[in-house]
RNA sequence: GGGGUCGUAGUUCAGUUUGGUUAGAACGUCUGCCUGUCACGCAGAAGGCCGCGAGUUCGAGUCUCGUCGACCCCGCCA
């Protein structure tokens, strides 16, 4: 068989229903698909058949075909499979319809034949459905239908593919890691599978294939990159699935720079090739605490202003006894201006400071200024000096507000975040940028968390500290201060962790990785692992790292996340075939389910309750 | 684990505030008519365990409790 011009025909049809134009008037075509719509006149019977590439009109006239080519159209319903023989021709004057690309052709039936028929659906096969989420996903298969979801499927097949193109010319290997592994209890909780051989043992799937990645450098494969299944059985939101995709790479003797370089190569080459949209690189790099300060979360939208303003310095001398605590007690006073917001109405502000209150605010203060003076919850409780202080620092002009919190630095960060998120919401005509990428580094290796009373890893537990931080590491141990102190030891170690946001998403997370054993397991020591339960979880990579482990780091940018943003979906449900619900279930396959009780018997398992 | 919203024809919803004859609409389905439609049109018909289970009441779609499911959020999770 020689080269096709026309990579679609196959024995069934010669085109698709998304093919025809003007220039294919008078050829033969035969045409598969569904049928999308169906107006009977009494005579002329017009049909609309689709296919993944388009919708062509199809008339049947009973002038041109027999009776039995009629009755058999007339009996066709929505989403029957066809297949449909006929003539192309162009539409009769001014017939056209211009919101189908191919609105200006139709087929002349010939001949009809229906290959499948459908039952009534529950749900028309449109882009514009009213369908309940419950009953799209139970029906998948017709969802996917839609031109909608089939889209943004085809979008993603486009980035797989760029990613793939990209890394394969910087010379990484794409290699599988196991989906059955060794559980590890740090982290999120794992997807467990019971082994039959060895009954009473189990497999783990992998949240990541961290330590295999990092392995492989061990086995000198130096560039490694897989899209990588990651399954955490966690509790799910919109934009959290029990499994997602990340694209995980791992490279040897490499810097930060090195591998920021390259991902933004990366994303620069995917958002060209799948969307045609240039992005701008080096990407903006703050560090943590910076970004901390400005825009109050580590993930900020840095498509829109509305940055953080210190009021520390105005206020330093205020009697007013909210702010003077505050400040006291080395908190911190911080205010956004959201300029021409002095006529946000008292409903507004007061649904303002009711999310401000549930990010831990204990009040939301305000001042507007307006033609008329100074609307404002505190003003009256300021000097002339510090009022005009804060105009100054702040630069609020008349029609402005300033939305102030005062509150210990994490708190007020958390909550002026998540104010300024709000906030941004209504900016959205106004964006600087379509995309907003940006580095966040310099993270704290380690936070204290007050339930558990102990230190935790803040992203990774083999991320390497800073070099220059390396000896708070030991100090730590010996220190007198208390282990909420923000000044113990352990506290300051920063690590070489980074994350990368777009638009306010965090869309990547990696770090420079230890390579030492020792260091490591003085990290496992922190985070509460002895040396003996440390060898029998993480045993494996330990070993590895003592025979001449090159220093190597990662990343892994989440594939799903990436491809909602660039299709601009609200959940990752859109961007994957056969989501789970909220409650971790497929509603199609009816999964998770019961099995059989010889299977549960192999396993050596019995349920609780089940029991004869 | 906690909070919120929702659950009524095949579908999307109204009806629930204030319990009271035969539970409505639209789309879809079915029947008939209709030769240039593309949300075709016109006439008619069928279609309901009001999620499920208890309770209150002379009487429950409507009130109470429980339960199941979907979605959103917190916790959890990177």
């Amino acid at each position: 068989m020689g080269k096709r011009d026309n990579i679609y025909k196959t024995g069934f049809r010669s085109h698709t229903c998304g093919q025809l134009s003007k220039s294919d008037t008078d050829i033969e075509v035969s045409l598969c698909g569904w049928v999308h719509g169906y107006r009977n006149l009494g005579g002329l019977l017009f049909i609309d058949i689709r296919d993944r590439w388009g919708i062509t009109q199809v008339v049947f006239d009973p002038n041109d075909v027999g009776d039995d080519c009629m009755e058999k159209a007339r009996i066709l319903r929505y989403e029957f499979s066809i297949r449909v023989t006929g003539k192309v021709r162009p539409r009769p004057e001014g017939m056209a319809n211009k919101s189908n690309p191919t609105g200006d052709i139709e087929i002349a039936a010939q001949t009809v034949e229906i290959l499948n028929k459908s039952v009534t659906p529950p749900f028309l096969v449109e882009d514009e459905t009213t369908a309940s989420d419950e009953l799209r996903l139970k029906y998948r298969y017709l969802d996917l239908r839609r031109p909608f979801l089939k889209n943004k499927l085809e979008v993603r097949h486009k980035a797989t593919i760029a990613v793939r193109e990209y890394l394969n010319s910087r010379g990484f290997v794409e290699i599988e890691t196991p989906l059955l592994m060794r559980s590890t209890p740090e982290g999120a909780r794992d997807y467990i599978v019971p082994s039959r051989e060895h009954k009473g043992k189990f497999y783990a799937l992998p949240q990541s294939p961290q330590l295999f990645k990092q392995i492989l450098m061990v086995s000198g494969f130096d560039r490694y990159f897989q899209l990588a299944r990651c399954l955490r059985d966690e509790d799910l939101r919109a934009d959290r699935q029990p499994e997602h995709t990340q694209i995980d790479m791992e490279m040897s003797y490499v810097t930060v720079d090195d591998i920021f370089e390259i991902v933004e190569n990366m994303m620069s080459h995917l958002f060209k090739s799948v969307l045609g949209d240039d992005i701008a690189f080096p990407f903006e790099r703050l560090s943590y605490r910076e970004v901390m300060d400005r825009y109050g979360i580590d993930k900020p939208d840095l498509r829109f202003g509305l940055e953080i303003i210190d009021l520390g310095d105005v206020l330093a001398t205020t009697e007013f006894r909210i702010f003077s605590e505050t400040l006291k007690k080395c908190g911190v006073v911080r205010g956004i201006k959201y300029p021409g917001g002095a006529g946000l109405s008292r409903k507004q502000i007061d649904n303002l400071t009711e999310i401000v209150k549930e990010a831990g605010a204990k009040g939301l203060a305000y001042i507007a200024r307006t033609e008329e003076g100074v609307r404002s919850s505190v003003a009256k409780n300021l000097s002339k000096a510090e009022l005009n202080g804060i105009y100054e620092t702040t630069g609020l002009e008349i029609g402005d507000i300033l939305f102030i919190v005062a509150d210990e630095w994490k708190t007020a960060c958390d909550c002026l975040g998540i104010l300024r998120k709000e906030l941004g919401k209504s900016l959205r005509d106004e964006f600087k940028t379509k995309w907003a990428f940006l580095w966040v580094e310099d993270f704290p290796l380690f936070e204290y968390k007050k339930d558990t009373g102990r230190f935790d890893a803040m992203h990774n537990i083999v991320s390497s500290p800073f070099k220059k931080d390396s000896e708070l590491l030991d100090s730590g141990f010996e220190s007198e201060l208390k282990p909420d102190d923000p000044n113990h030891p352990w506290a300051r170690i920063r690590a070489n962790q980074y994350d990368l946001v777009l638009n306010g998403v965090e869309i990547a997370s990696g770090g420079i990785r230890i390579h030492d054993r020792a260091v490591q397991e003085k990290v496992l020591k922190v985070l509460g692992i002895d040396a003996q339960r440390a060898e029998k979880m993480f045993g494996f990579l330990l070993n590895a790292l003592e025979y001449g482990a090159p220093p190597h780091g990662g990343i892994a940018p989440g594939f799903d996340r990436i491809v909602a943003l660039m299709t601009d979906s609200d959940s990752l449900r859109d961007v994957i075939a056969f989501p789970k619900t909220t409650a971790a279930q497929s509603l199609m396959d009816g999964s998770p389910a019961e099995v059989d009780q010889n299977q549960l018997t192999e396993l050596g398992i019995r349920i609780e309750g089940n029991e004869e």
